[in-house]
Parts: C-alpha cells; sequence; structure tokens
DNA sequence: GTGCGATGTATCGGTCCGATACATCGCGGT
DNA sequence: ACCGCGATGTATCGGACCGATACATCGCAC
C-alpha cells in the first residue's frame, strides 16, 4: 500500500522524505493516522533499489547561485522513473482482497483521478460487497448472539453496524455517479482560476452534492 | 492489543485457538475484521511462557466416559491464571496513546463491562480528543488546501470528515451517561417487548455467559 | 549568543497479517 | 462401503508497518 501510494504521489512531483510524509498525510488523512518513518524510508529504499523511483539532484540547474542562502544538504529528493509508472498503473488497476479493506481501498480511491472507470467501478463495487458482508456479520451477532454479549459491545456493535450502513449508502452515490459518466461531488463551483496542473478526471463535469 | 483481548475473553471462560478467533470476531467485529492465526498463535505461546494463561485439561472430570463419541486429541484448552487476571486489570486500567486510536480504542470499549467508570470516563474523553484532532485536520485540508487536491480525494476527505463528526457526538452521549452513571445508551425505544437486559456495568454485575 | 521548534534522515525491535501446510471430524452422495 | 468436502483445529514463515529513538541543521526570538 505504502509503494503505491509513494509513486502516486512521486507522479504529481519530486519530493523527499520528509515532505512525502506530509502529502501522504494530508491525502491519506481520512483513512489513516500518519505514516511512519520506520516504514517511509526503507521502503524508499525498496523502490529505488527496484528502479521504480531514483534520486533527482535538487535545485536542478543554477546549482552555485543560491547555496549561500539556503545550501540544503542533507535532503534527499526522489523522482519516479518510467518503470516506476508502469508499476504504479499497473498496481492502481489490478485489485486483490486487500484492495477492498479499509486501508487498501482509501489509497486506492485516493488516486481515482489516475485511475479509468472501470477500474474504479470494480473497486467500488468490489468495496460496497465487502461492507455489505461486514454489515451482515455484525446483523448477525446483534441478532443471534445479542444476550450473550454485554452492553457495551452491543453498543459498539451498533455503532459499527451505522458506519456500514452510512458506507453502503456513500458507496451508491458514488457508483451512480461513476455510471452516469459524472465526476464525484466537486462541490466548489467557483474554485476555477488558471490553475495548472489540474489532472482532471476523466469527464470533469460538475455534480455538487448538498452536505447536512 | 491482541494480548489483552486475550485475556479479557478468557476471563469468561477457557477457549481454544479457534475458538477464541471466533470469539474475537464476534466481540470486534465492529472494528476489525478477523484476527489472523500468524498473529494468534504466538501471542498464546508469549502468554503461556509469561504465566498469564495456563493450559487446561479438556473434559476435566469423566475423562473416559465419551472419548469413542467426540475424541478431541489437537484441541489445546487455555484459561486464564491470577496472574493473568491482574495483568489484565492493569491493562485496561493504564491508558497510553495507543489506547486512543481506532484499534485499542475498540478493544478497550469491548471490556467496559469489566472497567470502573472513572477509567472509562478518561478513556471516552481522550478518543474524543484525538477524534476532535483528526476531524480539524480534516477541515484544514478541506479548508485551506482544496484546490491542490483532486475532486475524489476531497470526497474521501468529506466522508472522513463526517464520520469523525459523528463519532464525536457518539462518544459526548456515551460521556454523558457514564457522568450520568447509566449504562450505554440502548437507543431503540420501540424495539419489542421490555428486554432490558441491561446487565448494567457500573455495579461489576456478574457477567453471566452461556457456553454450550 | 543561545535556546528551541521545525525540518530532515535513519535504524531497531516488535506486532500483526497473509499465505501456506497439514491433520481430523462429521456428513451426504453414490 | 467408500469417497470427497467443508468445518474444525494447530502451527510456521516472510514481510509490512509502527513506535521509539538518535542525531544533525535551520531560522527565529529573546
Amino acid at each position: 500500500m505504502l509503494e503505491l501510494a509513494i509513486l502516486g504521489l512521486l507522479q504529481e512531483a519530486p519530493m523527499h522524505g520528509y515532505e512525502l510524509r506530509k502529502e501522504l498525510t494530508a491525502k491519506l488523512g481520512a483513512i489513516r493516522a500518519a505514516i511512519s518513518y520506520g516504514s517511509l524510508y526503507p521502503t524508499l529504499r525498496r523502490l529505488q533499489a527496484a528502479g521504480w523511483i531514483a534520486e533527482a539532484s535538487e535545485t536542478p540547474a543554477t546549482v552555485e547561485e543560491v547555496p549561500a542562502l539556503t545550501s540544503r544538504r542533507g535532503r534527499v529528493v526522489y523522482k519516479i522513473t518510467a518503470e516506476g509508472k508502469e508499476r504504479f498503473a499497473q498496481l492502481i488497476a489490478q485489485a486483490g482482497p486487500e484492495t477492498y479493506d479499509d486501508t487498501g481501498f482509501g489509497v486506492h480511491f485516493a488516486f481515482f483521478a489516475r485511475t479509468d472507470q472501470a477500474t474504479r467501478l470494480r473497486i467500488l463495487e468490489g468495496r460496497r460487497r465487502k461492507i455489505e458482508e461486514r454489515r451482515e456479520g455484525l446483523r448477525d451477532v446483534l441478532g443471534r448472539a445479542a444476550e450473550r454479549l454485554d452492553a457495551y459491545t452491543l453498543e459498539l456493535q451498533r455503532h459499527g453496524l451505522d458506519a456500514c450502513e452510512r458506507e453502503v449508502r456513500w458507496l451508491e452515490e458514488l457508483i451512480a455517479n461513476e455510471r452516469s459518466g459524472r465526476a464525484p461531488t466537486v462541490p466548489q463551483p467557483g474554485t476555477a482560476g488558471g490553475r495548472r496542473d489540474n489532472d482532471s478526471p476523466p469527464p470533469p463535469g460538475e455534480t455538487r452534492k448538498e452536505r447536512p
């Protein structure tokens, strides 16, 4: 999962480890806390050894112009390679069982802008199936085994069940949007401007969504 | 976390590994998938080595009466020791940072029936604080960094933010209930018959449990 | 000039997962 | 009578990821 996330982020811009972690936290903040350096640095090494990423010399031109002002020494900036882009495309398209657990789905979803629609649909439906199964498991426990469990445990199950139902509804909406060829939500109608690098998802149609 | 969960479950009844996994799945199904045997068996070993649990001979009396009917051979049944109960009490009462992450909180909460009220309150408030921080982080990203992110990533953040707000509200309710000395929620006012069954936790009532 | 928080790279031990292997039991089908 | 097959049951191994820790520099305020 980390491999996929790093490859995806480096596709947007070259970065060093610390920066990568911050971007990762911003992009995946909704699904996981903060990636540990104890995972990040070894993974970067592994990706470099495999040839998916490479060190990029910082300040590519005009090397001697600003060293007195900001003499960056320690930082190691990585950029993705052509092989890395292939690897990313392969990882993002193939969906195994780990694609549908909480973290895996979150990472895939976070890079949906770089995923083709058929794959998006497949992943959303796979996730929905998985959550529906979890939901049924919780309903079973709440129905059949309720008297074996104490009030706190039951409350935990209820809260979990509620979250499942909510997520299924969310996924249904997203699936419907995908099928109709529209982009997700995009609730800011006036954000335009000369902003570069928009990387727009396939059909950048406007679909606003009211949120309570 | 696994250690705490195993100790807690064995306090209700002696069990073997397979059974432990099923009970664990039923009790913690709301917060995590299913515990892996690759974690379970080594942990059982570790707990046994530490003296927190011990093997319990199956079919304690009348050994020769039914061996032809069900000759259970392979199963290794564990029971908690007195030291194990102490260990559980210590683990359940002390709250470190890991107590407030998703899994840690879930496990602690699942054993709230065996936790004193002051600790319950402390854990609920700690969890609330942590979720509030995550919520603020998401709001920051959605507010300040929104134009840097694509529509899918934003949608992910919104869904996460929604889940945070919901959990904070849930925690508020639980905290209010704790302070008023009542058992947790039981939110169905119109649910078929007067099944109170409140297992009332604050007075350390018997958690009776029937095993086939 | 000095302390201090942010930036930055790196390692180590430990927990947990996923895949895999292997053996037995009870059951239905033929 | 035999066979397969799904549930039950114990166990290991490699790998992913985390949390703690160490260490060094930068820019800024006091």
